[in-house]
DNA sequence: CGAGCTTAATCGATCGATTGAATTCGTCAA
DNA sequence: TTGACGAATTCAATCGATCGATTAAGCTCG
């Protein structure tokens, strides 16, 4: 019996390399042979537990989800509109939203090789999904759209349904795309170890959606 | 002599179904035979005038950002902060860079397939560049950065530095998240013509990045 | 003719998948 | 507790296919 290997059985350690691998290289360019070397098992294994190379990723793509979107999708409920104190409470969610979204996106630093690895994966399926995991992205991502939706229709009645799906796809572009881009942003920033300040940035993006979204009490004095 | 080939010599054909096979399967999933064919030609060209699958790559990318990337940079340059009008014309600066911006990158309405393959490979390499393509990928992107930094910081002279850069970030951001993501946008709206109104669109982001940024005059007017 | 370009043919390497034997494991009879 | 049996798991070895790169001969012009 291997004593390095006890903590987790082989399917859970192929995956994780899975991850690792299809992250760093992509799906053409990781092979099954360095996959199972990295999980210390044999590559006809990925043929026996998860049918072949591409049940493996969709796999690894399910434990990805449901590790790290998931419990973010899991925020308190508003009240509906109209009712008394929807409009704070709208206000507080989409607060908590936020804060929820980029603590995840960021919560991997270097602390857990995975957790990156996750991230990168994440993205890339998000920009450019293939065909077999579509339908897989979009029942995860379903939660999010309607929460934050919930939320924009309480804070601006006034707008169409149209113009409250910008509004969302707004406010969660900014940050998603900081979190795929950081390599080019640091480069461009030249700043290997931005963003020093996790709480200012959720300051940031905090007060740049609600003031995008119209919302006056995050808009400064006006100017005399 | 091939009729059907006479538009474009077999280097340039070889470059355009390049960028059409690598943006839709990666660059390991391509193949340099695949993409002989495509381009009417023998496989062993790529190494011929290219140097190998690698090289070819590099100057599929560096084809694509002259063609789609520098044009958008020839952006008038504002007047230095403080002169008369300065506000002014960095608030049309501002919104010209937004719609130019979002112009080129939806450029792609299927009548240029090559076009819209473009656009994928150059989200891809923004997400997750490729180690020698990195260079080129900032020599292309740094003029961006400078315009908008100059516009920002004349309407928002008040903010340092780091600041300015999340705002730029943020700006930037959504419109390029909202172009990478499109796919998934249009499954979540669940309409695959989505944007219809292109200028509506422009509207949109040019009205939620000024709110964003704190610009008075984009800002509705307070709630009695 | 000679330089630039293109071709078919082939190289060794690596790919994902499969095979059949070897090993480990849970279970039940003795 | 022990031994044995069937199922589940893991293994080394190998399959045909495809990869990028190379070679040497053929072609096209100035």
């Amino acid at each position: 019996m291997n004593l390095t290997v006890l903590l987790h059985d082989t399917r859970t350690r192929l995956l994780e390399s899975a991850i690792l691998q299809f992250a760093a290289k992509g799906f053409d360019g990781a092979g099954i042979r360095e996959i199972a070397k990295g999980a210390k098992a044999n590559s006809a294994l990925v043929t026996y537990h998860f049918c072949g190379k591409e049940g493996l990723y969709l796999e690894a793509l399910k434990a990805i989800f449901t590790r790290k979107v998931s419990p973010v999708a899991a925020l308190a409920s508003i009240p509906p509109a109209g009712s008394p104190g929807a409009r704070e409470a709208a206000l507080q969610g989409l607060q908590d939203y936020i804060r929820a979204f980029i603590t995840e996106l960021m919560s991997c630093d270097g602390t857990d090789p995975i957790d990156e690895a996750a991230m990168v994966l994440m993205a890339r399926e998000m920009q450019a999904p293939r065909k077999a995991s579509a339908p897989l992205l979009l029942e995860h991502l379903a939660p999010y759209v309607t929460h934050l939706t919930a939320c924009l229709q309480v804070l601006r009645p006034d707008l169409d349904e149209e113009a409250l799906f910008n509004m969302g796809v707004s406010i969660q572009g900014q940050i998603i795309h900081f979190r795929n881009s950081l390599g080019i942003i640091r480069l461009l920033r030249g700043s290997p170890d931005y963003p020093q300040d996790l709480e200012k940035l959720i300051q940031h993006y905090t007060d740049f959606s609600l003031r995008g979204l119209g919302v006056p009490e995050a808009f400064p004095q006006p100017r005399p």
